[in-house]
DNA sequence: TGAAACCCTGTACCATACTACAGGCTGTTT
DNA sequence: AAACAGCCTGTAGTATGGTACAGGGTTTCA
């Protein structure tokens, strides 16, 4: 279980993710160069399916891939400090909330033109498009 | 009023882009190419100006620049279909929807992690960091 | 021994929406 | 006539998160 080396194939099937992806993620250090075979080969262990599984995971909650290179920086420490990573998912929160704040506002324009749409005399006419022409829904 | 012809720079400063984005848009059909001076610069007129300004209203409510060239070939019809529009609007405000969904849940599990991490001892133990690892944020 | 399956590298490409820049005319002003 | 703003073209770069492929070496199994 220790000891069991895999190849990038074994890895990209079970961690769920391409190939290209791996070594994508290898160049961009979001997993450390592994060792290699004398004939090239990538060996890599257990612990690298669970970081790729992380970096998955971590994407789920809406890490981008350099928000996630910082949290992983921060587990690799012999301190996990627990205020960082509070800090970057604060941020991220704070960001989410704004965005759906904001689609909420979208979302109550679109319904309304929609309607409006419905209501209207379909004969050359759109209220959709001439609100858009008015720039009705600027919000922001 | 009508015949006033405008150059690439006017255009610019009159809808509020880059210089460069109008090439752009003329590259992707998003506005018609333009006369040209017996010299090659560009002539724009007002119609050109209202049309640049449709395109930012229409990225404001959240359609691609796709969408928004499906959106001006509607307008620039004979007759506007309205129904046309509709539809794309239509699939807007359910991707917008979605959208909100999926942030909303988010949202929930990022101020739930949070709270935890508040709560919990923070000597080199951080529970995002462990539900990251643990995978339990997979609602989809 | 030979085919199939696997791995390696580097580079280029996908979508999205621009932005920047080099190198070269044109137009205006002094 | 010279300086400078403004326009032209084509190409390449930005960020994001990968994906695809050519051209080659390796491993495994019959």
């Amino acid at each position: 279980m220790s000891n069991e080396y895999i190849k990038t194939g074994e890895l990209s099937r079970e961690a769920g993710v391409n190939k290209e992806t791996l070594r994508f993620y290898e160049r961009k250090g979001l997993i450390k160069a592994p060792k290699r075979t004398d004939t090239g080969y990538r060996l890599f262990t257990q612990a690298d399916i669970e970081r790729v599984k992380f970096i998955k995971n971590a994407q789920k909650l809406g890490f981008s891939l350099n928000e996630i290179s910082e949290l992983l920086a921060i587990a690799d420490g012999e301190v996990v400090r627990c205020d960082e990573v509070r800090k970057i998912a604060e941020e991220k929160l704070l960001y989410i909330r704004e965005q759906i704040k904001s689609l909420y506002q979208l979302e109550q324009v679109l319904t309304e033109l929609i309607l409006q749409c419905k209501k209207a005399d379909k004969i050359n006419c759109c209220p959709i498009i001439e609100s858009i022409s008015k720039g009705e829904n600027n919000e922001s």
